[in-house]
DNA sequence: AATTAATCTTAAGTTTTGCTGAATTTTTAC
DNA sequence: GTAAAAATTCAGCAAAACTTAAGATTAATT
């Protein structure tokens, strides 16, 4: 569940960051609008708390702007007003909810359970496509013209950790500690088995793995746009 | 659009059906519990005005009739307490917003507002249907094939966590975390009990659970079906 | 308050799956 | 052509997950 801020003050979106992030969200936060309306409109987040007053840019335009892009993603109105007549419009335009400031965390908290339940499952794709490969970091699957590659945890995390670093080579101490963990290690020769074995079962579903070595430094994937 | 109020002090019942007939409302009201359960079941309401705290009947007890009768009506719940705990508890328990005592009326009809809103866009969630499978939220039940498999809490709360987040794995952490909240947890081996009960009960009724292990993340629940 | 019923947790045994490291072969760079 | 690096293979081992049942909690009932 991630979850983006956009809220000019400093303090309040801090807080606001450190209390969902505790409660398992994952949060994004910016005090920028325009910044903030294109992370909207470019991430994949299922809920925007978005506070009206801005100072570049209006929230009501930010808001409205998503709608156009038709982006399915919920809206918290935050709002130092109290007039009604903003607060209608507000919804009107396709907010689901507000919160007048000041108010409790609690409060949010029990506005967001009712939110994420009213949702329906936003379907975002985290899906990393490269040539006719799909990596569903979701599903934590690699799939290859469509079919699910089976690949085991370590095989899995070996191509995680390279189709999101696309374009850049990765050494085998940095690929053992995304495999183990910075406080175990994984072996060269292991990392290598399981690259091979991999590679060796994307080849039967009739592809190879965009995954190169690059010989004395480690493997990488080409970027390609 | 009609509406109706249960709430049992009489000027507080008579200020709402004078400020919403004036907002074009059509609003019915009572003072008793069991009386306003039996004409929210009979009327054709939109929305419901409940007060948690009334003396005869409780107020939630209501509410859950009304879901278990599978009435499409929204909820608004209108609470003296100002607990949290209560709060989510009411909302989990199928309301679609509250307001705790005192409030402004402006506020109120900003509320309905949003909840019409909802309403006109909104498909019924109340069940989740996954291949034989149907979850119903507000009974918390997993049917299998149209009968019940009887599941215990901790049994049915996994499987809400897992269908609710269908298309992504769910590691054993979020689960206990579902579970037990955020301050305790639930041990792994725990989990996998009751997922094991869970497998169990729903083979006897002659279908697998379309819960699947992803070795070294978690469970998860297929796309498509 | 005491008893019972229901559910949850724990632990141990079992099954399944995946990882590792050594031996071998292949590729690459000089 | 040679040596170093990488790829491949596989058997033995280790870890993860499943199952079951018994003991511990919790909730319900008298």
């Amino acid at each position: 569940m991630k979850i983006l801020i956009i809220e000019d003050s400093t303090s309040l979106r801090r807080s606001l960051k450190i209390g969902l992030s505790n409660l398992g969200f994952t949060v994004d936060d910016t005090g920028d609008g325009s910044e903030g309306l294109s992370m909207a409109l470019s991430g994949s987040y299922s809920l925007l708390i978005l506070d009206l007053m801005l100072p570049s840019v209006d929230g009501s335009s930010i808001l409205k702007a998503i709608r156009k892009a038709n982006k399915d993603i919920r809206v918290l109105i935050l709002s130092a007003r109290d007039l009604t007549e903003d607060k209608i419009e507000g919804l009107l335009n396709g907010a689901d909810d507000y919160l007048t400031k000041p108010f409790s965390f609690d409060e949010l908290h029990v506005r967001l359970l009712c939110l994420m339940r009213r949702g329906s499952l936003n379907i975002d794709n985290s899906k990393i496509i490269i040539g006719d490969f799909s990596l569903d970091l979701h599903l934590k699957q690699l799939h290859c013209n469509g079919k699910d590659a089976n690949l085991t945890p370590n095989e899995y995390k070996l191509v995680e950790c390279l189709f999101t670093n696309q374009g850049k080579v990765i050494c085998p101490e940095k690929l053992s500690e995304y495999l183990a963990g910075q406080y175990d290690a994984v072996a060269k020769n292991s990392i290598e088995a399981h690259l091979s074995t991999t590679r060796k079962k994307t080849r039967a579903l009739g592809y190879d793995l965009p995954i190169k070595t690059k010989r004395g430094f480690g493997y990488f994937v080409e970027s390609k746009l």
